[in-house]
DNA sequence: CTAGTGACTGTTT
DNA sequence: AAAACAGCCACTA
């Protein structure tokens, strides 16, 4: 049985590139639909170099807080989402009507 | 097991 | 709309 990290960074990597998705989708595809807490702490342990695109995984705001992390690692989340088409709103949030991912069997 | 913490989210003021 | 409060889960000591 995997724990909940690997699902997580596992649901992680099936999001597609261009779209995006809230801790709470994640947390719902783990099997835990209250969970985006843990969603969030797994993501924030992962490395700059890893493969996992946590850049697609942000929260109901449309981005991540600046709050408790240095702005390099933040800013570069919406530069690879920008490299992958996605779209930043005039306050710096992603419009999850247009780049918004329910899930694999959302299509 | 108990207590503290956090890349979250929803309800209430 | 912004701020404050409560609920949830997983990791760490």
């Amino acid at each position: 049985m995997p724990s909940f990290y690997e699902e997580v960074y596992r649901l992680t990597r099936l999001i597609p590139p261009g779209r995006v998705t809230n801790y709470g989708t994640i947390a719902a595809l783990a099997g835990h639909p209250n969970a985006a807490r843990a969603v969030g702490y797994a993501l924030r342990a992962l490395p700059e170099g890893t493969d996992v695109p946590w850049q697609r995984v942000i929260n109901v705001k449309g981005h991540i807080p600046l709050k408790g992390r240095d702005p390099h690692e933040t800013d570069l989340q919406r530069v690879l989402l920008e490299r992958e088409g996605v779209v930043f709103d005039a306050d710096d949030r992603v419009d999850f009507r247009a780049f918004g991912w329910e899930g694999p069997s959302a299509g």
